[in-house]
DNA sequence: CCTTGTGAAAACTTTCACAGCT
DNA sequence: AGCTGTGAAAGTTTTCACAAGG
């Protein structure tokens, strides 16, 4: 157990995770591979094979335990105690990543903000407090947070996610359409949106 | 040309697109394959295979003229002319990615904006105008659009995907935290912010 | 008899390495 | 001499198919 496992597979888990949530909550105890899967247009046999990685969590000619497999996954992902997160840049996008509900159905939680405009520091969006950039540091060693969101421009991204590295965050969640350039042990996601709406232009040209 | 080309290829297309047009305004005429992937953490040799795929754009011992493969990459990705796309669901989200300015780059316009609360409908936002969800349809036979963003909350996502589909929509952008199920024929894309969060969050705990 | 778990095969993607042009 | 373009090799992921177990 524990080869080397695919990005997707990781992926997959929180997709896997929020879909079992949901069968328990119209009622559903058991459910086969086929069940959990057959909503998310994903195979059967991929659901299997994703689990082995980590270990065997079904039973054979039943099916799987949907309390016990959330438990598992959550537990794989790291998402069984509540995660803390930071964002960065308060903008329009930030500002709507504050309020985005979505993070607690998989235990994450943004629990302060930053920008370094004095007319957004000190504010208050939805519980969560907008501090000066500055205090980025003191505020990750208190909370021991080592992810982050940057919703900040272009423009500033790279700076900012070096000033996010050397305050003591070790992956980011990227929402600025650039590349940004960290060391390797940083890990980083691009949620690259112009980039998927190209894809998706492409292929309807061509496919 | 046009064997089977990998979706990936397809995205890093319009990252190799930003990049040379900022390299086109920094005053760079011509440029490696070296010079273009560098800053972008990308092997030279996975550019060139990716551009392998459309023709040859480059002079041997030479490199690309940028001018010239800006041209044509807007041509194959399918953007050298705007592209007209529909944004439904105006809440937080919906209202941030209506003023969001990357699109701009890879020309693309959110042109019309629908939800079904009379309060936002009529409203005008960055010069987007909100209408009924109800006059989809006629919009997108008006303004020959094929393509919508999904940035309603996840338990209407599906009936308002169905909605567009109806509608004439070809394909989506989905940012609702759930699977669409459509039929094969729309092409959707998801952005699925937790889930990328959780990537992160795993790959801080195993790697 | 049903469904899991998993090696092995198939499919797909990236990297290599060098021939081919400029 | 230098950089592209590309088959072939290496590496990775998904799908298959069936043994194993309830």
């Amino acid at each position: 157990m524990r080869k080397y496992i695919p990005e997707d597979t990781i992926r997959r888990l929180s997709v896997y995770l929020r879909n079992l949530i949901n069968l328990k909550k119209i009622g559903k105890k058991i459910a086969s591979s086929k069940e959990i899967t057959i909503s998310l247009n994903i195979q059967p046999s991929q659901f299997r094979k994703d689990l082995s990685y980590f270990g065997s969590f079904g039973k054979r000619g039943v099916g799987y335990d949907i309390d016990k497999l959330i438990e598992h996954l959550e537990k794989i992902i790291g998402i069984n105690k509540k995660i803390k997160v930071i964002l960065v840049g308060v903008g329009r996008l930030g500002s709507a990543l504050l309020r985005y509900k979505g993070f607690s159905l998989l235990n994450m939680e943004i629990v302060c903000a930053f920008d370094n405009d004095p007319k957004k520091i000190g504010k208050v969006i939805d519980g969560i407090e907008i501090k000066d950039i500055k205090e980025m540091k003191k505020v990750l060693q208190k909370e021991k947070i080592k992810v982050g969101i940057i919703s900040v421009p272009s423009s500033s991204a790279q700076e900012v996610a070096q000033y996010m590295v050397n305050s003591g965050i070790k992956g980011i969640l990227n929402f600025a359409p650039i590349t940004l350039n960290l060391p390797k042990n940083i890990f980083i996601k691009h949620v690259d949106i112009p980039s998927e709406l190209g894809v998706l232009i492409f292929k309807l040209e061509n496919l």
